[in-house]
DNA sequence: TAAATTAGCGTACAGTTGTAAGCTGAAATT
DNA sequence: AATTTCAGCTTACAACTGTACGCTAATTTA
């Protein structure tokens, strides 16, 4: 086996102890090196092989977490073409994530409020993505001029993630519950920014 | 001096010296119990003299944190009554109590999506009263039915919490910036909420 | 006044942490 | 075939953690 695929065989594993450990309590600034090298079967210097710092790791994580979040947006896209509301799809799809990938929300939402500065720029950044392309599509979708679109974009996005919190801790009744409240969140921001540019 | 008293006061000295460390780059579960002491000028294991546990410190420290809240609601209530949009108010209210008390804010904000179930399930109680306050108003004041003011009212402190979130990361013009645009995602919500309420 | 209580302290210990230093063996290069 | 590179290891150490134990001195109670 080749020598570089080793290495990024072992980096990927380091990566993916990591999220493994990131559960309800477990945060990225209370992973030691150690555990996470425990975790992945290292030695626990041999990290810095792989990594400066544990901070490097967890900017890798941040970096994984918004890709996937991108993903997530893509799938979403797919499935209201192939037909249905926007705000049912979209809030489905992305309770569906958070249900799949428990970790990977965990990460975004706690590091997006968490003790390093970096992270929490890094974080928010991913979040910003997100609400500039759900912002084309509701300049493409119900004709808003751009600065109002942006607003209801960020509203909404940031409700869902809020409601994506929630569900964080719910079981599964409470999460469809949770849902069919954001859903009406959303609703409220739609007719509201739709009726204010109309004023 | 009364020896309750003493006791009492050195209790407040370690209540204080808590929020003090929480600064933004230190949450409740990395803050050790020998770093409260010392900030608090006592010997490490005094502490046990008046917490069991840094745990019960930090429900201590979750519950001042929602007096404050409930305080700056009231605070925020007297003033619409003096006059001035409630939006408007609200929020302005909210940025003053943000930036004066931004350890306070902090501590609700990164507990909410903490590591503790039970410092998640304190915070998210002390935001539920938050909201019932809000959502009595708003049926006072929309005459809007029940179960929608609710909605809005969730809506809307979501928003708001949001919003404060961004403003501890920024400078005086970004906040009032950010104000500007989370007054302006409140009126949509509550446009929509009227608008909905009336279809 | 004598006895009991207790807030706070000092010492001590085992466990964990990050990381420095140097070794090894296998892969890559020459 | 000889040399260089380097991923991963073992050992080591100082710093920090929570907390058990017992003492002291002052307040409270009897």
């Amino acid at each position: 086996m080749n020598r570089q695929e080793q290495k990024l065989q072992t980096r990927q594993r380091i990566v993916d102890a990591a999220f493994s450990l990131l559960n309800e309590d477990k945060s990225l600034s209370a992973m030691s090196l150690r555990e996470v090298a425990r975790e992945a079967g290292i030695a626990p210097t041999s990290f810095y092989r792989h990594f400066t710092d544990i901070n490097e790791l967890g900017l890798t994580l941040v970096d994984e977490a918004g890709l996937a979040l991108r993903q997530l947006m893509r799938q979403a896209r797919q499935r209201i073409e192939a037909g249905g509301g926007v705000i049912d799809i979209s809030v489905d799809t992305f309770m569906e994530f958070i249900t799949d990938n428990k970790n990977v929300f965990r990460l975004l939402l706690r590091e997006h409020t968490g003790t390093s500065g970096a992270f929490r720029a890094a974080v928010a950044r991913e979040i910003q993505h997100f609400i500039e392309e759900l912002s084309d599509y509701v300049v493409l979708q119900l004709k808003l001029p751009r600065n109002i679109a942006t607003m209801q974009a960020e509203a909404m996005v940031k409700l869902v993630f809020s409601a994506g919190a929630e569900a964080l801790d719910s079981d599964k009744p409470s999460v469809v519950e949770t849902a069919k409240r954001v859903k009406l969140q959303l609703r409220f921001v739609q007719l509201g920014a739709v009726k204010y540019a109309s004023r």
